[in-house]
DNA sequence: GCACTAGATGCGTGACACGCAAGTTGTGTA
DNA sequence: TACACAACTTGCGTGTCACGCATCTAGTGC
C-alpha cells in the first residue's frame, strides 16, 4: 500500500498525530465520561507537546482526535480480511481476521468504555466503527465474486460485521461479563455473516 | 406508550420542535451539502419563528436539528416491529415493519441525500439510525424468545438491520438506482435478517 | 379568579474552529 | 556542501457557538 521507509517528514507526521490523539483519550480517561467537558483543546495540546493551532491541523474537534485510534483501527479491517486464505468459508475468514485485528492486544477496557458510553462521542464512536464498512465490503465482494455495484451483499454484510463488533464491545464492558473479547466477538459475528452469499442476489435495479 | 390527548404544553413543545427541525432540514437542503456552514444558528431560529436561545434550548448542535426527523422516525421501530403478527417469522416480520416505517410516505430525496452524503453530519446520522437499536433490540427478543442479557442475538440483529437501512439508503440515493425504496430495502434486510434465531445461542459468559 | 409552574427570551461568558501570514525544518538538486 | 523549494508549525484575529442565569410570559389546576 504505502512504502514501509515513510519520510521522516511522514513519520513526523504520523508520531504527532499519534501524540495528540493519545493525549486526548488520556485526558479523556483521567476525567470520566461525565467530565469531557473540562477537558480543554489547550490541555490536549500541551499534553502532547504542540501548539494548539496544530492540533487543529490535525483534528477539528475533541472527538475526532480521542477516537481517531479507533478510526484507524476500523480502517485496517479490510485489509485484515483480504490477509485470510481466499478458500477459507467467508464467516471463517471475517471471524478469524477480526478477531486479530481486535485482540490484539486485548482491548483497553477504560478507553473503550470511555468511547463508547459517553454521549459526547457517540457520533464519532459510530463514524469510526462505520470506516470499516468501506474497506470490508470491496474485501467482502472480491472474495465472493460479487459486483458491489449490482449487489447489496457486500455493503450490507461490512455494516453488519461492523455492528457485530459494537456490539460486542458493548456487551464486553458490562459489569459481569467474563471471558476473552475473542470469545464475545466470535458470538457476535457468528450471528450475523453467512458461509456464503444467498444463491439469488438481492436485486437493486 | 403516551396519552393520545397532549396537554397544550406538550403540543406546543412538540410543534416547536418539529418547526425548529423542520426549518434546519430546509435551509441545509437550500445550501446543499458543501455550504452547511452557511446555515446559521439564528437563520434557523429566524425561520422557526423562535429565538435563537430557545433553538438552543431544543438542540444542541446544528446536526442534531437536522436529522431529529431521522432520529424520531428510527425511535419507532421497536414499535413497528411490535405491530406485527406474533406467529410471522422474524424476517418477514421485521422486512414488513421497516418497509411501512420507511416508505409511508417514500422518503425524501433531498433530505435523505443531505443527512446521509454530509460529511459533518455523518455522526449525528449515524446515531439517528442507531437509535433504532435498543428498541429493536427489545423487540426482537420479544419475538423470538431469547434474553438480550444472555443472547447477544437480538442486540446484533438490530444492529445489522439499522446498518441495513443505512446501505440501502444510500444505494437508493445513487444515480442509476430505479425501483423504489421499499424493493431496495427488501432485497438489503433479506441479506442479513434470519428467519429465526440460530439453536445454538450465542454464549455470552 | 389566582397561585404555581413550564417554557421562552435576552444577556453575558468561555471555548472553539479556522483563515492568514510568518517562521522553522526537511528534501532534492547543482 | 550549499541553496532553493516545499511541508509543517505557530501566533494572532475573527466569527460562531453552547450554555448558565435571571426575567418575563403563558398554560394548568384548585
Amino acid at each position: 500500500m504505502n512504502d514501509d521507509v515513510m519520510d521522516l517528514r511522514a513519520r513526523n507526521k504520523q508520531s504527532t498525530r499519534e501524540a495528540i490523539s493519545h493525549a486526548a483519550l488520556r485526558l479523556a480517561i483521567e476525567q470520566g465520561p461525565h467530565g469531557l467537558a473540562l477537558v480543554r483543546v489547550h490541555d490536549i495540546a500541551t499534553a502532547a507537546g504542540v501548539s494548539p493551532r496544530t492540533y487543529n491541523n490535525y483534528f477539528s474537534s475533541r472527538a475526532e482526535a480521542i477516537c481517531a485510534f479507533q478510526a484507524d483501527q476500523a480502517g485496517r479491517a479490510g485489509q485484515a480480511l483480504r490477509s485470510r486464505p481466499a478458500d477459507e468459508p467467508l464467516d471463517q475468514a471475517v471471524i478469524a481476521a477480526m478477531i486479530e485485528l481486535y485482540t490484539d492486544p486485548e482491548p483497553d477496557r477504560a478507553g473503550l468504555r470511555m468511547i463508547m458510553s459517553t454521549p459526547e462521542l457517540e457520533g464519532e464512536a459510530l463514524k469510526a466503527f462505520s470506516m470499516a464498512e468501506g474497506p470490508l465490503a470491496e474485501a467482502i465482494a472480491a472474495r465472493t465474486g460479487t459486483d458491489p455495484a449490482r449487489d447489496l451483499f457486500p455493503a450490507v454484510t461490512a455494516a453488519a460485521i461492523a455492528g457485530a463488533i459494537r456490539v460486542a464491545g458493548r456487551h464486553w464492558l458490562e459489569p459481569g461479563t467474563t471471558g476473552s473479547f475473542a470469545t464475545v466477538l466470535r458470538g457476535a459475528l457468528s450471528c450475523v455473516v453467512p458461509a456464503a452469499p444467498p444463491q439469488a442476489p438481492s436485486p437493486t435495479r
